[in-house]
Order: structure tokens, then sequence, then C-alpha cells
DNA sequence: CAAATCGTTTTTTTT
DNA sequence: AAACGATTTG
């Protein structure tokens, strides 16, 4: 075919990477050096030039996101569907084989997927049933634990339980969690991996079977593989197989979560033929907004090591501003993006509102809603998480599979009747001791007439109400099942009456879930399988947009992680304040510092055009008055680089303590400060103004001084002198 | 048994 | 500050 198509847009390294014989390629691919055209060349150079069939292409990702951009991506260039070839996300893929392999792999057919929040439930469920304290064994804690052995491929039976009291213990609890789980026919997200990789270890055949027809395995994001991932990879590689690894050291953030960037090092090691392709040449962002990235990223003592380059020219400086709290962070933030929206014909979507946790966002989206910009947010509460939609959806598993005690708990008393924490505590009580499923011991205890004939009754009409909705399920009607189950089970009825202000939101969001399942169902057409059960695992993987993408044009708040990958003309960094960014939780180990900094250097090379970055001098944080010092990440780039900006507007700004918008100056007839001004105190040094109270002699402003933290003032005896700017380290 | 109140805890990122 | 859980009240 026509090779010079696929080549000739790329540049001599990504050429070189595209074109190169089956082997192990390992590709370190900088920020905006073209990953994602390398993957989807090489694919097309495969299948147009090698005729290597679709089929024979595996291509994993990490989100859904680029799963999708990338399948999309393939089918344009290739001018066809993408046909057998597996593109997906890890747990997608290895959610699919299972399905294909149940019973090989020892699954019930049905078997359902455990989402991050179900699982939390069923750690406590189990902690309950061992009646061990929360407060000593914290949940949050045991679910780490969990995950953490499942993501390095250790079952219970693998860890060593000699270590100490406490390891015994928590070895106790996986192992009870293990068998909670199974007997309800789930499996969890390390599950999904964990079991394909155990299948394919056990069955020679069917690892042949991959293995003879995967021959060439592309990965995306390879800094972000676990321990199983890779092992999964290894595995279906073979001997004969070619990997094509594309990752990048410096963005690797997801280590909390079992990501190895070892990996990397690993991958050289275990194929010593591996070629490896550095594309180091940047396509997006501006000459200095590289350069302070390089110079950030350079603190990483722990990295393979590459420069970025560009032959972009240098572009604007990076703008920096200090605000003297978060309010003021985010008008400023507003009034820029406004400014280039109005002035220098940007779109709304093309400016980026950065930040490290989700928390951050509401001031941007008040700050944003007062001006009337459109705003779109990524990340926080996702379609299928919101408490009504589990609800239902917990109908509709329990409708599948009765033996999902998650989905009973959940249900049994929502919308409320009559059944109650006595009750359930015998259903409980039963189930353990005999072993079962609640269901199950709620058909028992109402046979032995067991139940007090309250509770006994409401108990008997619950059950008959999943038997009366199981009857209809197996229709391949999703939707249909989907409305007469909100209606039937009355959670519609619930949500109508619900009196909280929000009762109209969750009713649309069911109306919502019965579209979404209308198509789904459309999508699922030519797909054998049980349709109900494959929407489920739909949900439990892909917890959906966060917002419809119905919005248009608007402005773009995400958090970092979910900025990876994407890039805007207009960055604006916010919140880069000691404890906040570098996260307090992060700060100590190095380690996890050093992934702080890849954050922001992820977060950096996002921006295109232009680079602003923010911090407040003082920042309501956990209901407390924080008063942070500046992100250290500020002080490692290039200074020469940065461009400090002064408040536009500086004499409209709030006074936070008072509430009134006032003219920013503090005392009448005394030499103005203003709020976010910088000045010196002959103890203390230097400091910023955070705010002011009363009048002539009473005055008082409050400074916050590096070091010592932030002071009130009587602005006549403090012999207070202001400052001429100049960045701080 | 359900609703309301009170006190407590928890603050990162997500397939 | 908000969300959660335990406790008390109806």
């Amino acid at each position: 075919m026509d090779a010079s198509l696929i080549l000739d847009p790329l540049n001599d390294a990504q050429r070189t990477a595209v074109s190169a014989q089956a082997g192990n390629l390992l590709i370190l691919a900088g920020a905006g050096s073209g990953k994602t055209r390398v993957l989807v060349h090489r694919v097309a150079w495969l299948i147009q030039v090698e005729r290597v069939p679709a089929w024979g292409v595996l291509a994993v990702t990490f989100t859904n996101k680029a799963a999708r951009e990338m399948r999309r991506r393939i089918e344009e260039m290739l001018g066809i569907p993408i046909g057998g070839m597996w593109v997906g996300t890890f747990h997608g893929l290895a959610h699919r084989f299972l399905r294909a392999h149940w019973q090989d792999a020892g699954l019930s057919q049905q078997f359902q997927i455990l989402d991050a929040d179900d699982q939390f439930r069923l750690v406590k469920r189990v902690l309950k049933a061992m009646e061990l304290d929360e407060a000593r064994w914290p949940p949050r804690q045991i679910q780490g634990f969990i995950n953490k052995q499942k993501d390095a491929g250790l079952r219970p039976q693998h860890l060593d339980t000699g270590v100490d009291f406490f390891t015994e213990k928590m070895i106790g609890i996986y192992r009870e969690y293990e068998s909670a789980r199974a007997r309800g026919g789930l499996l969890d997200f390390a599950d999904l991996l964990l079991c394909s990789l155990e299948l394919l270890r056990t069955r020679p055949d069917i690892l042949q079977h991959y293995q003879r027809r995967f021959q060439h395995i592309l990965i995306d994001e390879f800094q972000d593989t676990n321990a199983i991932q890779y092992a999964w990879l290894r595995l279906i590689a073979g001997q004969e197989g070619s990997l094509f690894a594309v990752g990048d050291d410096d963005q690797s953030i997801y280590g909390w979560r079992g990501a190895r960037v070892e990996n990397i090092q690993s991958f050289q090691q275990d194929y010593p033929d591996t070629q490896v392709v550095r594309l180091e040449q940047n396509y997006r962002s501006t000459g200095n907004i590289l350069t302070a990235a390089n110079a950030l990223i350079a603190n990483n003592p722990s990295r393979l090591g590459k420069n970025l380059w560009t032959e972009d020219s240098d572009g604007e400086p990076i703008r920096r501003y200090a605000a003297f709290n978060e309010v003021d962070e985010a008008r400023f933030v507003v009034e820029r993006i406004r400014h280039f929206v109005e002035h220098e014909g940007y779109r709304r979507d093309e400016c980026a509102i950065l930040y490290r946790t989700t928390a951050q966002s509401r001031l941007f989206e008040e700050s944003l809603l007062q001006a009337r910009i459109p705003y779109r947010v990524y990340g926080g509460l996702r379609f299928f998480e919101r408490a009504e939609i589990r609800d239902a959806l917990a109908y509709l598993r329990l409708v599948g599979n009765p033996d999902d005690d998650g989905a009973f708990e959940r249900v049994v008393n929502t919308p409320t009747r009559g059944i109650g924490e006595r009750t359930l505590e015998l259903l409980r009580g039963r189930a353990r001791q005999s072993g079962i499923s609640l269901w199950q011991a709620a058909l028992d205890l109402i046979e032995a007439g067991e139940l007090p004939p309250r509770a006994g009754g409401a108990i008997q009409r619950f059950v008959a109400l999943i038997r009366e909705q199981g009857r209809s399920s197996l229709d391949p009607d999703l939707a249909g099942i989907t409305r007469r189950l909100i209606e039937a089970v009355g959670l519609a009825e619930f949500y109508r009456k619900n009196k909280d202000g929000k009762g109209q939101d969750r009713i649309e969001n069911l109306d919502q879930l019965v579209d979404t399942a209308a198509r789904f169902e459309l999508e699922l057409e030519d797909e054998e399988g049980d349709p109900l059960g494959t929407f489920l695992a739909h949900a439990a993987l892909e917890a959906g947009e966060t917002q419809g993408e119905d919005l248009g044009d608007g402005v773009q708040l995400m958090t970092l992680h979910s900025a990876k990958g994407l890039e805007f003309p207009l960055v604006f960094l916010v919140g880069l304040e000691e404890g906040l960014f570098p996260h307090s939780l992060s700060a100590e180990d190095p380690v996890r510092l050093e992934e702080e900094r890849r954050l922001c250097y992820v977060g950096m090379t996002r921006a295109m055009q232009q680079l602003f970055v923010t911090h407040a001098e003082s920042r309501r944080l956990y209901g407390r008055e924080e008063y942070p010092s500046p992100s250290r990440f500020l002080s490692e780039f290039p200074p020469s680089l940065i461009e400090e900006v002064r408040g536009g507007g500086i004499a409209r700004r709030g006074n936070p303590a008072t509430g009134v918008w006032g003219s920013g100056s503090v005392g009448s007839g005394i030499e103005g400060f203003r709020l976010g001004q910088r000045v010196r105190h002959p103890k203390f040094g230097e400091g910023v103004v955070l705010r002011s109270e009363g009048e002539g002699s009473s005055a008082r402003i409050q400074v916050n001084f590096a070091g010592v933290g932030a002071k009130w003032l009587v602005l006549t005896y403090a012999r207070l002198e202001p400052v001429s700017e100049h960045p701080r380290t």
C-alpha cells in the first residue's frame, strides 16, 4: 500500500518508530511529541504495509477516553472499521477476555464487576461480619491494602502471615473479603486483570491461542502499567509477538494506584533486543513553556532523562499571580479568561483551569457562573456514580443475580419499606452462620417463619417484588426493563416525594438512565450474551462522562490527572501552594514528591500558547484558614521566564473579612497598603497583606509572614514598609 | 421502625 | 465545610 501516506507527515524519530521491523520497541515519547499519532500510524503501517490482519493487532490504553480516541483515529486513517482488532483499556479487554472464557476461569456466567464504591462497601460489610472496629481497621486502608496486593498479583494465600499481628489480621480480612466477593459472583477491578492472568498461566492452550493471534501488541502510557498488566502483556506477547510500548517516565502520575514506572527499565532488561526511540520534538508548546517544564522536571533525580525542544518561538512569558486568597485567585482567572475570550479571539473551550484536587473546582465554578461564562467540569461525580443511578443499578443487579449482597443491602430499604436494622441483622446472622447470601437467608427465614410478623411481611413483599421483575428480565428490551423497574420498585415515587431540592434532578437522571439503556441496546444489537449483564458491566467499567457534551463551547475545568493527554491554548495552573500542590500527604515522601512534580510537569505541558500559574496567600482549607507558602515548584521555574502579574482591577477586590467591597487600601490618611501587597516588618521580615479592619489609629491589618505565619498588626505601631515587587524563592 | 439531630470525622488523584 | 455515622426522638 501507500507507505508514503503513512510516513510523510512524520519526523525522523517518529518515522523510525512507525516503520520499524517486527520486534520489541520502546518509544520514550515526551509530552506533545506526537505519541498517539505514532501509535495510530504504526497500526496503519502494520495493516497496510506489513499486511498484518486486523485481528492480529492488540492495542491497549489506560483510560476509556484514550481508547475511544485511538479507535476513532485508527478508523479514520484506515478508512474502514476496526474489525477484529482489539482496542481498549486493560480492564475493558480483560473483561472481554473473561466473558469469553468464564467457564475456563471458573466464574459464574453472569459475574458482575465491583467498582471502587461497591468494593468499599463490601470491605465494610466484611469488617462488620468479623466484628472488627472500623476505627482500628479503617475500611479505606483495608481497601488500599487489598488492591495493592492484587495489583502486585498476590492472593491471600501468597502472603506471608507471620510478619506481625497487624499484617496477619489484614491478610485475614483480605481472605474474608475474597470469599465474600467470590460468593456473590463478583470481580473487583484488580480481579479482572488478575483472573485473566491466572487463566493464561494455567491454561497453555488458551495462552497459545492468543499468542498466535496477537502478533502485534501496542501499549499506550506504558509508564502507568502495574505489575499484573506488565506480566499480562509479556505473557500474551510470548516469544514471537512484538511489543510496541509508548510511554514517558516524566508523566507517570499513577504510582499511588500501583503503576510502576520501573516497568520501563524492566522492559529493556527483559527484552535486550529492544529498540529504543526517543521522541523529543514537541509540537505543542512555546519555547518558554518547554524550558520551564524542563527546568522543573530536572529536579527529579530518578528519571531516564529527556529534553523536549521545539521549533516554535519562545512565546509569552509564564505569568505568575499571587492572589491574596482563593476567592481572589478565582476572580483573577475568570477575569483573564473573559479578557482572552472577548478581546483576543479565544474560544472558551480553548481555556483550561487545572487544579490538584476536585474540591478546588467549586470556587472557579462560582466565579464563572457569576461572570455568566459557560464552563464544563470534568471529573467529580460521574453519571453512574450518582446515588439514584446506583440505586437503580442495584435493583437491576439484584434482578439479574439475587445473591448480590451489596445490591441487596443497598436497596432492601430504599425506598423505605419497613425493613430496618433489626430485621437486617437477623438476615445477616442467618447468612453468616449458613454461609449463604442475604437473599437466601431471607428465603430461609420466611420459610421457617422465624421473622416477626411485620418484618416477615415486608421481606416477603420485597422478595416478591424482585422476583416479579426478574420474570420480565429475559427480554432484551433494556430500556423497558429499566423504566418498569424504576416505577415498580418505587424509586421514581421515592425521589419525586423526596424534598431535599434535588428530587427533580434525580428523576431526570433516572430518565436519562433509561435513555442510556436504550442507546446501549442499539449498540449491542450484534453481540450475544445477556444484555443486562453487559449493560451493568459497562456501567462499572465506564462510569460515564461527568457532564454531557451538549454544553458546547465552555471553559474547561479539571484536575491535573484528568488533563493528561489533553492540550489547551491557554492553561491556568492554580493553587500552587505548599500543602495543596505538592499535596501535604505527599510532601514528606521523596518518591511521592517526585510524582507531584511530574504532575506539575504534566499540567505545564498541557499549555500550547500561554501558561498562567497562580497561588493564594491565604486559603480556606478543610474549614480552616491556612496561610500556605507558594509551592516549591514555582521556585523551580527559571526566574527569567516568569512575569509577575499584579492583579488587574485591584481596586475592586473584596475584603473577605468583612464581605464588603471596598477600595482595597487600608486606613485613612495612612500610606495605603493594598491587599496582596508585599511588606516588610523589622522583626518578622517580609510578608503579604491579607486583610484589614478598622480605621484611623485603630486600623489593623493581617499580614502573612514567610516562616512566622499570619499576624494581626496595628498599623500605627507596626513599622511596615512596602516592598517593591520581586519574585520570592 | 423512621426521621431528626447531634457529634464526629475527613479531607488526592481513578480503571 | 461537608459528609458521615451514631444517637436520640417521634
